[in-house]
DNA sequence: ACCCAGTTTGGAACGTTGTTCCAGACATGT
DNA sequence: ACATGTCTGGAACAACGTTCCAAACTGGGT
C-alpha cells in the first residue's frame, strides 16, 4: 500500500481539475496542463482516472454534491431553492452546463432530479403528469443556466481582448443589434430589445421557474 | 472568376458537411474526412470557410432554414407546430442539439425565437413577461429535443456493439435501474420508472410544451 | 537486513485533430 | 500570349487524448 507524502489521489486530481475548469473552461482542462499543475506525468493520472470523460463526470459530481441542500419549506419554495442552487452552481462553474445539458443525468444530477420530482409529487400533480412536470423543470433549469453561462463566458472572452467590455456593455450591444433589426421582419425582437438590456439574470430565471410552476399548478385536480 | 466543372463552392461544402454530421455526428466531421469526400485538400476548404465553428454554424442554418414553416392557425397551435418542427429537425439531425443548447442564438435560430415571440405576443401576454415566456419556450424546446437526441445517439452507440439493443430495450434497462433504486432514497424515480419505459417521446415533448403554454395562459390578464 | 511482488509514477511515443502555409493550377482581362 | 488575381491540394505544425513501459517506491515475509 502506498502512503507517500506526495501522494497522488483521485480526490486531489478531481479537485485540481475543478480548479482548472473554473479558471479556463472545459477546453482549458488538458491532461498536460493537469500533469504540470500536479507536478507529475500524464500516465500517473490515468492510473487513477480512466479517461477525460470520467474525470469530467467526477468533477461534476464533486461540485454538484455541495450545492444542493435545501431548507424545509413549502414545495414551491423548495423547488425554487433547488433551482436557484443549480443556477448559482452553474454560474460559478460554467462548464457544468455542458455536462448537464446533454443528459442522461447520473449520480448527483439524478439525485437533484429525484428531489425535484419529490416536490412535484408533494404539489399533488396527478401521477401520469409527474414525469413530464419534473422533466420540464429540470430541462428549463439546466437550459436557462446554460444560456446564462454562455453569455458570461462570451463576455469573458471579449473582455480578454477589450478589457473595458463589461457584461452590461455586451448586453447593450446585443440589445442595440435587436433594435436595429427591421421592425417589419423582427417585430418581437425589436419590441423586447429594451428588456434584454435591463433584465436581471436571476430575476428572469426565477420568473421562468414560476412560469412552469404556474403551468404545473394548472394540472392539479380542482378542489 | 472561376467556373470549373469541379467547382468547390461554400454550398457544396456545407451540404456535404451536413451529410457527414447526420451520418457520424459532430465528432465524425473532420476536415480530413471532409476533404476526402470532396476529393480535395484541407486548404481548399479553408479558403471557403474560416474554421470548423463557422462551418457548424453554416450547417445549422442550412438545416434550420427548411424546418420552420408553419401553417396559419391559432397562436397556441402555431407554437406547438413550431416546437414540433424544431423537435423533429433535431431528431433527424441530432448534432443540432449541441449547437443550439449553448446559445446565443443567431441567424436562423434567432428567427425561430422571433416567431415564437410573435405568437407569445399574439396570446396577449403582458409586455414585461414576453421575454421570459418566449425564452422559456425556446429553452425547453431545445433542451427537451437535446435530451431526446442524446438518448437516441446513446442507443445508436450501444447498438453498434450489441446489434439487438433497440431504443425500447435501452429504456427498459434504464427503467429497471430506476426501479432497482432504494425506494427510501429515491421514491420519485422508483415511482415513475414505469412512465420512463412506456413514454412516447413526441407525446411527452408536446405535454411539456403544453405545460409551459398553461403557465403562459395564467399570465394573461383575466377578462 | 534483505529482497520480492505489487503498486504507483513520470515521461516518451502514437495516432488524430484543427489550422496554417505555400507552390502551383486555373480562369480571365489586356 | 502573358500577367493577375482566384482557387486548389497536400505537406507541415502544434496540441490533444491516450497508451506504453522502465523505473521508483512501498509493505510483508524470511
Amino acid at each position: 500500500m502506498a502512503n507517500r507524502t506526495d501522494a497522488l489521489s483521485r480526490e486531489r486530481i478531481v479537485a485540481t481539475a475543478v480548479q482548472m475548469l473554473d479558471a479556463t473552461g472545459e477546453e482549458g482542462l488538458t491532461f498536460r496542463a493537469l500533469s504540470a499543475q500536479l507536478k507529475t506525468g500524464a500516465g500517473a493520472i490515468y492510473w487513477h482516472v480512466a479517461n477525460k470523460s470520467e474525470l469530467l463526470d467526477a468533477a461534476t459530481d464533486a461540485v454538484l454534491a455541495g450545492a444542493t441542500t435545501v431548507a424545509e419549506a413549502a414545495p414551491e419554495a423548495e423547488i425554487r431553492a433547488l433551482a436557484l442552487g443549480l443556477f448559482d452552481a452553474i454560474d460559478v462553474h460554467p462548464w457544468l452546463a455542458g455536462q448537464l445539458a446533454q443528459g442522461p443525468w447520473k449520480s448527483e444530477a439524478l439525485r437533484i432530479f429525484e428531489r425535484l420530482g419529490q416536490r412535484v409529487q408533494a404539489l399533488g400533480v396527478p401521477a401520469p403528469a409527474q414525469f413530464t412536470s419534473a422533466t420540464a423543470l429540470m430541462i428549463f433549469i439546466v437550459g436557462a443556466a446554460a444560456q446564462n453561462a454562455a453569455n458570461a463566458s462570451n463576455a469573458a472572452k471579449i473582455r480578454a481582448a477589450q478589457p473595458d467590455a463589461s457584461r452590461t456593455a455586451m448586453l447593450a450591444v446585443e440589445s442595440a443589434a435587436w433594435e436595429g433589426l427591421d421592425p417589419g421582419d423582427y417585430p418581437f425582437l425589436h419590441d423586447i430589445a429594451g428588456q434584454l438590456r435591463e433584465h436581471d439574470d436571476r430575476e428572469q430565471f426565477l420568473a421562468g421557474v414560476d412560469l412552469i410552476l404556474a403551468g404545473i399548478a394548472a394540472l392539479r385536480p380542482q378542489a
